[in-house]
DNA sequence: CCTAGCCGTTCTGTATACAGTTCTGGGGTG
DNA sequence: CACCCCAGAACTGTATACAGAACGGCTAGG
């Protein structure tokens, strides 16, 4: 069954079906670290490629750019984007503000008798994934569980919010698969527990836990070292 | 001192700026209530007012869908959204979630050293404008106040996250200009004093106050009523 | 050998054109 | 009188075309 892909067009042959064939093409290989950061994405070029206009793919480097894949400035081509400590430390800082809030929205929801059914699927699907030791498999279900768990909420708005972002996750994910992925899915799994008790607080809190434990390794695997200005540094 | 337009495109002539028009016009005209809700925003219409072709159009379209102006369906004319209980209390949600982290990030970023030149411009540009007693400009200042808190934070994510609910906080403010000015304007000092002051814990609860204490007024203005599940509704 | 300025190439920004789909109004029928 | 069907109109999705700006290499000068 195929789950309804959100963006304004669905997989389905017709109406933006082409700006979003380029979208997820595009999107997949910079995930898959198929261009060198920095790489230039011009537009004749993709579309050449994928043989359509340049017209699709104006859209979807739009939408790329949104996601944080792809930087692009006035009258130059678009460039894969390159991921400092800062711009990570600014992932983490957003993920610890929205997705505690979103726990706790969930875990609201499903105490006033909200479904749990998106979290359960999810958590199945990373269980999968798991097991199958695909990396980018292993990236995508893991960023797809937190996005159910904003999913649970039942709010679009929130879920917007949490899309703009989802990108960037499953790009980390993917990039530190080199982590224990089996903790990691042990962690959802008290995550999901957690909502589905529908008590708010243990559920914001677990997943703000969940998210601060995984700065340090993130930024270790990564060869990066976290930003905290709390220290001042002796540059 | 024309400020920077933020998006990728600035004010000045050249690249990008007839989107940029575009977009600015019709995101007025939308706030403002120039067109009745649910009208359709033809892109053939929109590109012979403003003389220019269907591509910037569309572009700006793009912008304003993701900015929760208006909503767009495959092979439909874009459509201005219509507001309803549930997408308000989504809003004071999201927002609930994010503005009282972002006030913890950048009070603790001026604990650090960080600037509060952002802040004090944004509350001394909404004194005037409330002392002006333009509608209009009181609902974009007091936005600008608290995409102004996001600013002190430093963070370029997190400021993007407050720019795809900005809009809507703007609409909002307009919509609801008929409750007490003075009073919010007073909220907002305190709660940049209080980031200023660089206490973390009380700048995060005074955000989430000043918002949640100004849903049900909200609320009550728009002739709407809270959508809390928590009670069963008897329909 | 290195640096600065110029020119060609490449690419984006925008306009125009065409095909397929959706909406709307009128006419016909039960 | 209400409902359904159909044809025309309107609109979006996509392709192609052209103008202007940015980038890269080459040449000239120190």
């Amino acid at each position: 069954m195929a789950e309804p892909t959100d963006i304004s067009t669905t997989g389905r042959t017709g109406a933006g079906a082409l700006a979003h064939r380029v979208y997820t093409t595009v999107r997949e290989q910079i995930i898959r670290g198929q261009y060198p950061d920095g790489a230039r994405l011009g537009e004749e070029r993709i579309s050449a490629e994928l043989e359509v206009s340049r017209i699709p793919v104006r859209e979807a480097l739009v939408r790329l750019e949104t996601d944080g894949f792809v930087i692009s400035a006035p009258r130059r081509s678009a460039v894969v984007r390159t991921w400092d400590a800062r711009s990570l430390d600014e992932l983490f800082d957003v993920r610890a503000v929205l997705e505690p809030g979103a726990a706790r929205y969930a875990a609201r929801a499903v105490a006033r008798g909200g479904s749990t059914v998106a979290l359960e699927r999810a958590l199945t699907a990373s269980r999968d994934s798991v097991r199958s030791g695909d990396a980018y498999l292993i990236a995508e279900r893991s960023a797809a569980f937190h996005e159910a768990i904003v999913t649970t909420t039942g709010s679009d708005l929130l879920m917007a919010q949490m899309r703009a972002i989802s990108g960037r996750i499953q790009w980390l994910f993917f990039r530190t698969s080199t982590l224990d992925v089996e903790t990691a899915f042990e962690d959802h799994s008290e995550l999901a527990a957690a909502i589905a008790s529908g008590d708010e607080r243990v559920a914001e809190a677990l997943t703000f836990a969940h998210i601060e434990l995984d700065r340090a390794p993130t930024f270790a695997a990564l060869g990066l070292r976290p930003n905290l200005a709390a220290e001042p540094s002796e540059d």
